[in-house]
DNA sequence: TTGTATGCGTTATCAA
DNA sequence: TTGATAACGCATACAA
């Protein structure tokens, strides 16, 4: 391995102007930077990130919790995770939490442990006492609507909910239906304000094992007219679809149908769905560089700049289960 | 933080006995080696890992390749093999190639430019002469029957082919069928040598998309009787069952179906099939064993003990899709 | 068996 | 702007 000491010799200056040239902050003599570069890369010299690590504060190792070996989602996310941090020359050391919140914690501290400069969570985002202490070495991806006391991306289904209710409402759809599978939703009164409250179907989750539930049935039970349905699961979206098909609706024109995904699944079409549904949901891209944005801010002093200020936003998948309303 | 000189203090000794202590190799006083641990426990020593991976040769990092954003039999290789490592106190820095030999390389060179002692290739495992100078610190997943040329996990759909082969003769079937999707085993004389000629079905992958493409008839037309089919490939499967269904045959007792999975498949049912199919594959936990020994017997000096030698070995997965010949 | 001293390859802090 | 030199926290060869 060549080190900074043969570079230096070579370029016939001191480490220390080595250090400064590879390390671009101070001000040094083009001249020299330009010998102490050739030098270098005739040596094909790479610092030891051991050495690095130890005599700086950084490790430039992040570490990421994944929830389970089901990652369907977060295998996306920590694709584009990845790959952000790669190109700013930092590294991803990954350990899973088994979804409960005792590994979470043993995930989290294990990876502080082996040096990472800080952890970006992607489950359950349990902010214990214990994590207290050491939370701004944590960013978590806050899925729901509690705020965690560490750095969070907030991400919530309410608000794909709004965006998809917003989307409907521009169609001119003023009569519009929730399939609510979350607790979360069904508790925040601002965004169920939007639905008149005859519209609105909360299923509880282990409700859903049930085949005859359907959703669609309900809504209609209740006398009321609708031209548009959210619903909050891929699941709910296939009964409905499922029901309204067999009622000889047309789809979408007699009705429109959109899915309003949770933050932790994908950005992409249900290949489990006879129909495509359009969906609005978070990108995993969006929230891989919204996370790494945070991170780097809280991990190091020099926060990432780029198109800064982006804030973390549902994207709408149009896959033609809308129609604008007749 | 905490170092191991504060121990050292507390314990009334020297630092390198507290090294020794908690590295336990070297013989050390056991009243000694028990205050040094009472102090270390105390104080919440945790040693540095940066210090160490200085001071000593290894960084305690192991590298691994992972393929792309759609890791579906990856996550849970990934997960077995993070848990695995994390048990020896050995930490998972990831890189994705991007499927091409290009990026594969540039994120094997990647991890090891980060300080990872070693690399596991799950992909693409192309072994150019660009990557042999560092061979030693790379191990592979072999899919292919082609040997790499550095330290590699020899795992194909050959051996599951034969082993699928194995449990069918063991039922008493004589007449088995292969219809087959693979380059490699087509090639493989030794594994076609079990099979008649006659009732081998070679299909080419774009072939896939037609939908058309009856394997079950191509077989049948060859006025061959035969008892049961090894497919190596869930469309193929789907294809038979639904062909056998249509032709009014029941299974399994009309016709055993067996999917011989190549090795980067999960080890699980396909969600997608209609009828659960028993198969042979590798599971993913015996990989990431194996994988996890090979890696370090090849980047650190004491190979992993444990239950040694079980070579990688297909598994049997009965969910019923095969009966004795009768 | 234990303690001392040196080195690992950088970054950071001083003088010059 | 540059160059010595001191950390960084630990492992380890060597001396006691």
């Amino acid at each position: 391995m060549t080190t900074i000491y043969e570079v230096a010799t070579r370029a016939g200056v001191s480490l220390s102007t080595v250090s400064r040239v590879l390390n671009g902050n101070k001000s040094v003599n083009p001249a020299l930077a330009e010998k102490v570069k050739q030098a270098a890369s005739e040596l094909h010299f790479t610092p030891s990130q051991k050495a690095r690590s130890l005599a700086s504060k950084h490790s430039h190792a992040i570490g990421i919790v994944l929830p389970n070996k089901h990652m369907l989602f977060a295998s996306h996310l920590l694709f584009s995770f990845e790959h952000i941090l790669r190109q700013h020359k930092k590294h991803c050391v990954i350990a899973f939490s088994h979804d409960t919140i005792e590994s979470e914690v043993e995930a989290i501290e294990f990876l502080l442990s082996q040096g990472c400069d800080g952890v970006f969570v992607t489950t359950i985002s349990s902010t214990t006492k214990h994590l207290h202490s050491l939370k701004d070495k944590i960013v978590t991806l806050s899925t729901g609507e509690a705020k965690a006391t560490v750095t969070d991306l907030s991400a919530s289904v309410a608000h794909c909910v709004s965006k998809a209710h917003h989307l409907l409402s521009e169609q001119g759809h003023t009569d519009i239906a929730l399939v609510n599978d979350r607790k979360t939703v069904s508790q925040n009164e601002t965004f169920l304000s939007l639905f008149k409250k005859q519209l609105i179907v909360n299923v509880e989750v282990d409700a859903l094992s049930d085949p005859f539930l359907d959703p669609l049935l309900e809504l209609m039970a209740k006398g009321e007219v609708f031209s548009a349905i959210i619903c909050t699961n891929d699941v709910l979206v296939e009964r409905v679809v499922n029901s309204a098909k067999e009622l000889g609706m047309v789809l979408p024109s007699d009705l429109s149908i959109i899915s309003s995904r949770p933050p932790n699944a994908h950005a992409e079409i249900s290949s489990s769905l006879t129909y495509n549904v359009s969906s609005v949901a978070y990108s995993t891209l969006d929230m891989a560089r919204a996370a790494a944005k945070k991170c780097f801010a809280a991990f190091y002093d020099d926060g990432l700049d780029e198109d800064s200020a982006n804030p973390l936003s549902p994207i709408f998948l149009d896959y033609g289960s809308t129609a604008p309303f007749s």
